[in-house]
DNA sequence: GGCAGCATATGATTGAAATCATATTCCAGA
DNA sequence: TCTGGAATATGATTTCAATCATATGCTGCC
């Protein structure tokens, strides 16, 4: 099933398609078809700066879309490149223009907006704090460690070295508890 | 005037205010009114961790909105505490979801929205690159630089001092050009 | 015109995270 | 059951951005 707002289109909306890597989805300057929600594998989203600098942009992982803003635009403004196989569907830039036509659909694509940018914010706040061990424990305040340690350290832009020591000296201090290996919750 | 999309929605639906360093907008568990424009002075959205730590969660600025995502929720999530003085509007709720059987209003939400993400995942992969001068030459190309270089600095989420000095070495190594005190552009 | 405040700019030093290295545990799969 | 890979964990060293300090240019305004 597709994530929401999608999963209110037509099925006659979607494409699924498997992808292998190296393979470019769409170029800089193409016309846009519309956005793609990644199943599996991942995919970076790159453009070309104009003494030809290569600009990562965004790297969209499992289970998440990306090229959402070409609805609203002729042309692709980047590269989608493929960097490991996997599956996507894409979603036609016409179905979800027709789409806002319907306020279900219009709602559930502005609360899924709003939230995402919501956490977009937060976690730009929490990347903004410079001391590992407090970027640490905001991001176990904000509930961002549900996955791997080493994915919470992605988030955090923190090397999961850093991340590991943050959340010991978290755990010394009393903070912090360590239940078991690789689980840390507050204390 | 209001900023996209909200100018679409009935005046009606915008109360005006002033406010005060130090007023409260509303708080965690207060029942939704609406979002807000913030037109001058600064807000700070906090919340209050299951131990009392104190996170931020965002810092609004003069013209950009905030609290957006209570408009699909029935209690706000954070307090909003104004650090500086100024005004802003306050966007009812029911206005906004009502607005959503507009398919105007919902298309223009939407690219709102979309390009919104879109210039947060970028900011975020730029934050990502460690090097201070890599990062700035990335900021410069995905144009971020266009106001003083102590904002620019802030938004990449460097010291403005580290920022001047990676500017300088850009500039030595032929990368940037610095025609004038204080302003750069690409070589 | 002079002063205050801010942006620009750069030097010196410090500190903390990145990097490099290595060990252990856990789990999946042959 | 053995093996390989990944996550967890921590130590040693290096690097580079933060911090502290200071100077100058520019602008607004009293």
């Amino acid at each position: 099933m597709l994530p929401e707002p999608y999963d209110l289109l037509p099925t006659t909306a979607r494409q699924s398609q498997t992808i292998a890597a190296g393979d470019v989805l769409f170029r800089q300057g193409a016309q846009t078809r519309g956005l793609y929600v990644l199943k599996t594998g991942r995919v970076h989203l790159e453009r070309v700066g104009p003494n030809g600098e290569r600009l990562i942009i965004h790297r969209a992982t499992s289970g998440t879309s990306f090229a959402e803003a070409s609805v609203f635009s002729e042309r692709y403004h980047c590269d989608a490149i493929v960097m490991d196989a996997g599956a996507l569907v894409r979603i036609d830039k016409s179905a979800v223009l027709a789409g806002f036509a319907n306020p279900d659909f219009a709602r559930a694509y502005g609360r899924q907006a709003a939230q995402q940018v919501q956490a977009h914010r937060q976690i730009m706040e929490i990347v903004g704090i410079r001391r590992a061990e407090d970027r640490v424990m905001a991001g176990i305040v904000a509930g961002l460690l549900d996955g791997t340690v080493i994915d919470f350290a992605a988030r955090l832009q923190l090397t999961h070295e850093a991340t590991y020591r943050a959340l010991r000296a978290l755990v010394e201090a009393g903070r912090v508890n360590n239940p078991s290996r690789g689980t840390y919750r507050l204390a």
